[in-house]
RNA sequence: GUUUCUCCCAGUC
């Protein structure tokens, strides 16, 4: 079954979650047993689509199949409960499990934390630690994210710099959550000290840092950075594009937007 | 040769 575990993963890696999800039904088809290098894949498909419905049949099928301990497996059926809203089943998995891992405390967390269930989030966040559970930097990505998600802006700042303090590494998620709270609440100083960061970690060219970099200095209304920044873009994409228009508009620019937009339609990008 | 957690980056008056 390997190939189809190819394919399937190959999906879900580009995106492409529908494929995914009738592989797997097409593997069935052709009486292919899945295994538990396939499940994984399949339930991130699942969550991905908010598919409870189809989740909780492979769920039933892995059950029925009496496929034997796998973490990887477990930490995916919890976290497609999670993605899929049903943090009860969720958590009653979580608890349920003989050995957790740093995924599994982080997807647990994740369902909390990004309803703003701060309560529970926390006290997972130290139960893991008494468990003697790593903390790695997804972790503190998830807590930012959640602050981000709930609209307390200063508090996913906070955060961050809490991180910086404590040495811990920050990836291109927790720069474009960085950037995306300044953004919202105008912090141009914070977010240019993160620019930095950015260059320094060599995340200046991260489609993502990129895109946030723009918004930022466009809703902080440095228009000409923000320019600067999309001029020296190494791929523009339709998000790219989209940045720096909505960064002119916002700013009553009418006629630079539609300028850009001539241009994005003259380069092949499709607009939304 | 294949697997699970944060990657939300625009917009949503």
């Amino acid at each position: 079954g390997v190939p189809w575990n190819v394919l399937i993963s190959g999906y879900v890696r580009h995106g492409c979650f529908c494929n995914a999800l009738s592989t797997f039904k097409q593997m069935a088809v052709a009486g292919v047993e899945p295994d538990h290098y396939t499940y994984p894949s399949v339930l991130k498909a699942c969550g991905e689509e908010s598919n409870l419905d189809f989740g909780k049949e492979v769920h039933r099928r892995i059950f029925a199949k009496g496929l034997g301990w796998s973490l990887f497996v477990h930490n995916a059926l919890v976290s497609m409960y999670v993605k899929c809203g049903a943090i009860t089943e969720a958590r009653e998995l979580f608890e349920r499990m003989p050995e957790r891992d740093v995924v599994s405390w982080n997807a647990m967390i994740l369902g909390y934390a990004s309803r703003g269930l701060w309560e529970e989030a926390f006290y997972l966040f130290e139960r893991m630690q008494m468990n003697g559970s790593e903390v790695n930097y997804v972790t503190w990505n998830t807590i930012a994210g959640g602050n981000l998600q709930m609209g307390n802006y200063a508090g996913a700042l906070e955060l961050i710099s809490q991180m910086k303090v404590a040495s811990a590494s920050l990836d291109s998620a927790t720069l474009t959550i960085g950037l995306a709270a300044c953004s919202r609440i105008g912090f141009i100083k914070l977010g240019k000290e993160i620019h930095g960061t950015a260059i320094r970690c060599l995340y200046d060219q991260d489609e993502r840092v990129r895109n946030a970099l723009i918004t930022m200095y466009a809703r902080c209304k440095d228009l000409r950075l923000a320019y600067f920044l999309f001029q020296t873009a190494e791929t523009q994409n339709l998000v790219t594009w989209n940045c720096m228009i909505s960064g002119y508009t916002r700013l009553d620019q009418y006629g630079n937007a539609s300028f850009l937009f001539k241009r994005m339609i003259f380069s092949g990008i499709e607009p939304n």
